[in-house]
DNA sequence: TTGATAGGTAGGATATTTCCTACGTATAGT
DNA sequence: ACTATACGTAGGAAATATCCTACCTATCAA
């Protein structure tokens, strides 16, 4: 509902790693996610929870073990939010390329970057 | 360069607010924007400031008042950023629907939730 | 030049985040 | 029943974010 805890979610590197991981590696326990990381495996407990409570990722027990999954719904909500700032960002796109047309032809030099 | 910095930015409801301002009604001087939130107007120009460290807003100086505008072009890379969540997203989706198929048709019951 | 306006910066109080080390709970294996 | 494993939660230290009230600078207008 409020997208403030997805964007919260979101800022931090760890958890958008931990998201990464899920995507490209697909689901896993939490002891295996929290390998890869410098910090304390607590801490990635505490990650996964902020990711959970934004509906990022779910969990599933099996035996002693929490398996995480993705979960890229709300990230579609995100792509709903961003869709008119691309719109705006297209349209100022175009709005340059007409005064790109409407410059005297004189102007073709190298650009190089 | 680092997405750290859009991400963070885009953390706080008061920096998106003041981007879907601009993006709504255009490019405004600071106070006008300040104007339609409950904080300070040195606390909007701190947001303002993060927002034009993170390459989301430019100023352009017009006599005393310093006017802001979108910048659309970071919002582009959270777009590419959040392209592989969305095509999991479909595959998940393109999964279900294999799945509904697959299932007996003697079992359509209304859902309600 | 003087005064008013626009808006950034400094310093600080408070809240929140991030990380840690214990510690608790549940399951698996013996 | 006992021990080890997987993993969450508690409590707290330290860093960071958020907000405030001064305060400073630059421009405009008289």
């Amino acid at each position: 509902m409020s997208s403030d805890a997805l964007f919260a979610a979101l800022a931090s590197p760890a958890r958008r790693r931990l998201l990464e991981l899920l995507l490209r590696e697909g689901d896993q326990p939490a002891g295996r996610l929290a390998e890869r990381f410098d910090m304390s495996r607590p801490s990635v407990s505490e990650h996964l929870k902020v990711l959970r409570d934004a509906g990022l990722v779910a969990e599933a027990r099996r035996g002693r073990e929490r398996h995480y999954r993705l979960e890229a719904e709300p990230l579609m909500s995100l792509r709903d939010w961003l869709s008119p700032y691309e719109r705006f960002w297209r349209e100022r796109l175009a709005a340059l390329g007409t005064i790109l047309d409407e410059m005297p032809s004189t102007m073709d030099e190298k650009d190089d970057d």
